[in-house]
RNA sequence: GGUUCCGUAGCUCAGUUGGAUAGAGCAACAGCCUUCUAAGCUGUGGGUCUUGGGUUCGAAUCCCAACGGAAUCACCA
């Protein structure tokens, strides 16, 4: 049991005893504030018109009789309305050890739930940026958390792999490539088709220009222009099936998988099903069938079929083209259905950004309206917000994006070259250097992006980022790593501190094993609100916590062995917590730094 | 214009269902390594929580309005 609840019972049996029967009153308890005395607060504003009484004599009422009449409560204090309860210290005694015991500490029961998160879902046309990588670690944690809070999660992947943008990718390759391949250039497959897709948008834009100059409007210029109609000839062959097209779009869709691959790898993030939308787009048409048949949707002259939103506050929106071809919202419709079916999920999370924040509004309320409410509320569209730079916004055509895998590398040959100037791999095999450079420069990276709140838009300073100081992810590993260090001291030293603890616990300490206890609700709070940044903020609480008491109390130098063995255990607690909590982030610890 | 979201210290961000005197980090300044890793620790300064109403014992948090910013409203995905 945990102890806000064990707490909540035994206030409102206090309060019973005191004045009655409560019905339904929800009692109010929290973590006293470090400022005060105690170790749990009970409000007792609610209370008050029960008991009829000052809020202060309500409280001094309520802890005389738990302190008379619960024995792990030791005293009480009262500040205004709110009533201080201090535990035994033999009560956190137990509570550690218990923690200690719990092979799977923070991890929940199986709830039976089985939950899917799609993340990642990239196009296929050019090479990861910034903007992937908040979405992959997002969802990757996303995963996790849900994992400990024990739900079965189903990691997935929709690729988009067809349509005009990679039409325009192979377009160009075929037109100005000269047969180049990966491995003739030396490029990695998904740069070397970005690298493509951006050699279209250059000849395009030209070909506007040109045809502008000879007096056709901008818009229709962009229509006109060669390489689009092309590009467009290119997608009407490929929804043919013709084979030249098909073995091009192979080939290169090829070339994009196998740099992915490596991208993700770097990343640490992987899934347990990969759709691919070439797969899946013709999906959906039924349900339109069934939505006209129901009088939801309806056919406009031209053949295209609509639903009209605007009842809702919204718009009409477009689900089939009047050449009874599908859009976006038709193979997501038929992909929803799909999912629910074939994974009997009772949970569907899309990690997707908020510019399609409308899209999945849409979804919902179709999916409602078609009838399919128990599927339509049990989908959760994880937005997140936007990844801008110092100088603004990431724009392709203007060079200014992140690369994914630049970033990393440049994030982990930063951290290698920090850990050299400070000397933190001395005697470091190159291996281990490796090692311990990617570890901390990954560290830096995905709790930069993780700690912050999904939904907020956020900043991206280079600068910042690399700072290993502070409120980052290398200062919670390095915690991490100091006491792994101090733990293979006491162990090479001889020193069992395995037994019972038998020793006098110093508030310090027992401060510790309070935040220790906290974990499982901290794990709880992130997976009821899809929240790594929860985690974050408590492994980085629960770091700085550690390393004021590492400052003030030697551990191995420790002359009492109780005691010793005592901060010893805590200390391995401490670590063993940082770890599972950033592996919940997905994010390595080292055993040095 | 419609819809959704955001606005907290100079900067980047926390702030669990409304609770006590709004917190961290960075940056600035001042200290602490013959002592388990100083990627650490301690201290100082820094706030009309955008603004104005409302709800109540109590509001950064909930409601309404205004202002500022973002995304979106394609027969693109």
């Amino acid at each position: 049991m945990n102890i806000e609840t064990f707490l909540s019972e035994a206030v409102r049996r206090a309060a019973e005893a005191l004045y009655g029967p409560l019905d339904g009153e929800q009692l109010q308890i929290q973590k006293t504030r470090r400022e005060f005395e105690g170790d749990y607060t009970l409000v007792v504003f609610p209370l008050l018109r029960r008991s009829r009484k000052s809020p202060e004599a309500t409280a001094a009422e309520i802890g005389g009789y738990m302190t008379a009449n619960v024995p792990e409560i030791k005293a009480f204090n009262v500040v205004k309305g709110f009533l201080n309860l201090s535990f035994d210290a033999s009560f956190w005694a137990a509570r550690f050890a218990g923690i200690a015991a719990d092979e799977r500490f923070g991890e929940a029961a199986p709830t039976g739930r089985t939950v899917m998160i799609e993340y990642s879902s990239p196009n296929t046309n050019k090479p990861l940026h910034l903007g992937h990588i908040r979405n992959n670690l997002l969802g990757y944690s996303v995963a996790r958390i849900l994992a400990a809070n024990g739900h079965r999660v189903i990691k997935a992947n929709l690729v988009n792999d067809r349509g005009i943008h990679i039409c325009k990718s192979m377009l160009a390759w075929k037109l100005y490539g000269n047969g180049e391949t990966p491995a003739s250039s030396g490029m990695k497959g998904d740069h070397l088709v970005g690298k493509y897709y951006v050699e279209f948008d250059k000849h395009y834009k030209a070909q506007i220009k040109e045809l502008v100059a000879q007096g056709l409007s901008e818009e229709e210029a962009k229509k006109q222009a060669p390489v689009m109609l092309q590009a467009q000839e290119m997608l009407r062959k490929w929804e043919a099936k013709d084979p030249e097209v098909y073995a091009l779009w192979e080939t290169m869709n090829g070339w994009v998988y196998e740099g992915f691959d490596v991208t993700y790898k770097a990343l640490g993030v992987d899934f347990d099903k990969v759709y691919y939308e070439s797969q899946t787009y013709l999906l959906g048409k039924s349900l339109v069938e069934e939505g006209l048949a129901k009088g939801v949707f309806y056919r406009r002259d031209d053949n295209s079929v609509w639903i009209d939103l605007t009842a809702d506050g919204l718009d009409e929106k477009l689900l089939l083209r009047g050449d009874g071809t599908s859009v976006y919202m038709t193979q997501d419709l038929g992909t929803a259905f799909r999912r629910f079916e074939e994974n009997k999920l009772d949970d569907m999370i899309y990690v997707v950004g908020n510019e399609q924040n409308y899209h999945f509004q849409v979804l919902k309320l179709i999916l409602k309206k078609l009838g399919y409410a128990d599927w339509s509320d049990h989908i959760t569209h994880l937005s997140y917000g936007m990844v801008e730079l110092p100088e603004g916004k990431m724009k392709s055509r203007e060079g200014t994006v992140v690369d994914a895998d630049d970033l990393i590398a440049d994030m982990v040959g930063t951290a290698r070259e920090m850990s050299v100037e400070l000397g933190k791999l001395d005697g470091c095999s190159d291996e281990e250097a490796d090692a311990v450079s990617t570890t901390v420069g990954l560290g830096a990276l995905k709790y930069f992006i993780l700690k912050v709140d999904p939904k907020k838009t956020m900043l991206f300073d280079p600068r910042e980022s690399i700072d290993f100081n502070g409120n980052t992810g290398p200062f919670i590993q390095y915690t991490h790593a100091r006491i792994r260090s101090v733990l293979r001291k006491a162990a090479e030293a001889g020193v069992d501190f395995g037994g019972a603890v038998q020793a006098e616990w110093l508030p310090e300490e027992i401060a510790l094993v309070k935040m220790l206890a906290d974990y499982p609700a901290a794990v709880k709070a992130a997976g009821d609100n899809f929240a790594p940044s929860v985690i974050g903020a408590y492994v980085y609480e629960l770091a700085k916590q550690f390393n004021g008491y590492y400052h003030d109390h030697s551990i191995l130098k420790e002359e009492n062995a109780a005691v010793r063995c005592l901060r010893l255990q805590l200390a391995a607690q401490v670590a063993r917590v940082i770890r599972r909590g950033m592996a919940l982030l997905g994010i390595d610890v080292p055993e040095r730094m």
